[in-house]
DNA sequence: GCTCATGAAGCTCCAACAGTTGCGCTACGT
DNA sequence: ACGTAGCGCAACTGTTGGAGCTTCATGAGC
């Protein structure tokens, strides 16, 4: 057994089955990758992946197991670079941040900024999508944190750290209605709404307050991202309902914010890590900038903690409130 | 990176760095272990071994994370043999049972004949040991369980599977003035004893027992196995103290067991297994063999658990009483 | 202080093997 | 029925892991 091996199996089915096109991803070529898994397979005396003719068409129940140990093995291959590279040089690396629209493009800047700033030699990838995206890439090792607000709970093997809480507020064109006088549910249900798809920031809990309250609410269109909703709310297609520090007091100067925290509980925003992963010391240290409750010897005992157990570490914790 | 240099690295250490010897017992050459070493090193960019001359002195910090993620990687690899065996023959493999003298000699035989019986495709290996090399190899991946009563609570990566509890006996020759009467400790503690060494075979309840009475038993003689126990009685060196299931009514006919339940605390044996390993399923029928209720899906949930989680499934069972 | 035993590293050679290229074949969609 | 996507097969090649021998460093014994 060779851990290349172990990589085509793990990649091939991260392709669809498609080998020539994992071939083409791992810069070699097909008969090679078909090559070493028949090799594998017949060294081991099972059949990973079923083929009908020439086609791989499916996983075998053994190849399922085998493919989600394979993936075992190759994360703690990683982990043993990440510990030699801890060892040699502790500010080069890199460091691969999955998250939401509004994390990135509100939230991290600062913090980013910072870190850029104290570990030039890091290199930084950040990539977008929806949270269960974020989740899953953290899940299998394609990125190390995963920072968003909702979803991570569907994965057992992330420990979730909690950073901080956030509100929500009304966006409003100068001069509507709501601009002025007291915010209830009931006025804001009477206006056609835009707010995030179902699944993306803290979209739930908006749903919870006015189903709670028995109101249906009108909303005209969604989108997963706070510029987008704004740029709609521009448009007077609707009032905004956005994450509070996705409101920029300069640039959306043309927009009134009106505080909607009494009307909807909320959201915290987390920070998930794989469990198991060997984290570098710059990533405490990017977390500790995230949330400064969450310094290093907080993190390791979260990460030590067993599974739905890390909860129990954060019940006394006042989180800031952005 | 190659998973022969992380095997290299792995039994170099396990063999107290002397590659020479690390080689004969892997049947290749030193050269090729030194080879392959040196290569992991260069392309980590660490050194895994800190070298005086020519010599390996020892393990660098780096390297001591390397060599425990590199077991990781390779107990894992084992998984995916055990994964591929399980698929292509239910029925063929091994199993790896560490345990003490008492359950190896007095326990285990019919458990074993039953077994071996249904399952006569897998080879099994015993291995003997104190508690705490028991412990260690499980964890180490060098046995599946390890079966004993004491020390398997250190090792945190160990799930324990508590299987039956046990009394000790009082062992005196015929006509010797115990073997009659009533058993007190006080009694006991009048004459001089033989039992097990400490670490063995539940020592500490015994000494707890007398402790907390304020006596100090006369221990003349301590043994790890209970045949070397009766053997000393039998020469009249002291009374003996050994474990109820170890007295066999015909062969140790010559002696005189008396219970002494009410004197000293239940001990309760278990089965340890590493936390995350592969269970085949002959495996689970072992277990339920040795306890009956530990069926699969009892273990598969304390296999689940998070760490010193486990015990709480187990709370309100009531074990068998040997 | 010299010698010898132990044990690691350097070097060369060879065999095994992973990967490449070209070609043919199968499955599937149009 | 035909074309294309995609896999397997076979011959070839460059690479590399291991064997064997030699050299070098260390430490123990006399």
């Amino acid at each position: 057994m060779k851990l290349q091996q172990l990589r085509y199996v793990w990649e091939v089915t991260r392709h669809q089955l498609n080998v020539s096109a994992t071939a083409q991803s791992l810069f070699t070529s097909q008969p090679g990758i078909s090559k070493q898994i028949r090799l594998l397979e017949d060294e081991l005396g099972v059949e990973i992946f079923a083929r009908s003719g020439k086609h791989l068409t499916r996983v075998t129940p053994a190849g399922e197991a085998i493919v989600e140990l394979a993936g075992k093995v190759l994360r703690t291959v990683d982990d043993i670079k990440h510990v030699a590279q801890e060892h040699s040089d502790e500010r080069r690396g890199s460091l691969a941040i999955a998250t939401t629209h509004t994390q990135a493009r509100y939230v991290l800047p600062s913090v980013i900024g910072e870190f850029r700033q104290k570990y030039p030699d890091v290199a930084l990838h950040m990539q977008q999508g929806t949270p269960k995206q974020i989740a899953q890439m953290v899940s299998e090792g394609a990125a190390d944190f995963a920072i968003c607000t909702e979803s991570l709970e569907l994965f057992n093997d992330l420990v979730l750290l909690p950073c901080y809480r956030w509100n929500r507020c009304v966006l409003v064109p100068k001069g509507h209605p709501l601009a002025s006088g007291e915010l209830t549910l009931e006025r804001v249900a009477e206006h056609p709404l835009v707010t995030y798809v179902f699944g993306f920031t803290g979209r739930s809990q908006l749903d919870d307050a006015f189903k709670s309250r028995d109101l249906t609410p009108n909303v005209v269109l969604t989108a997963a991202d706070s510029d987008v909703i704004k740029t709609y709310v521009r448009l007077g297609l609707g009032i905004g309902i956005v994450a509070h520090m996705a409101v920029d007091p300069v640039a959306d100067n043309d927009l009134v914010a009106v505080d909607a925290s009494h009307l909807f509980e909320s959201s915290t925003t987390k920070i998930g890590i794989r469990r198991g992963t060997f984290m570098r010391t710059y990533m405490y240290d990017f977390v500790k900038r995230m949330a400064p409750h969450l310094d290093r010897e907080t993190v390791e005992r979260a990460l030590a903690a067993g599974p739905r157990h890390e909860a129990e570490l954060f019940k006394g914790i006042q989180l800031p409130v952005l």
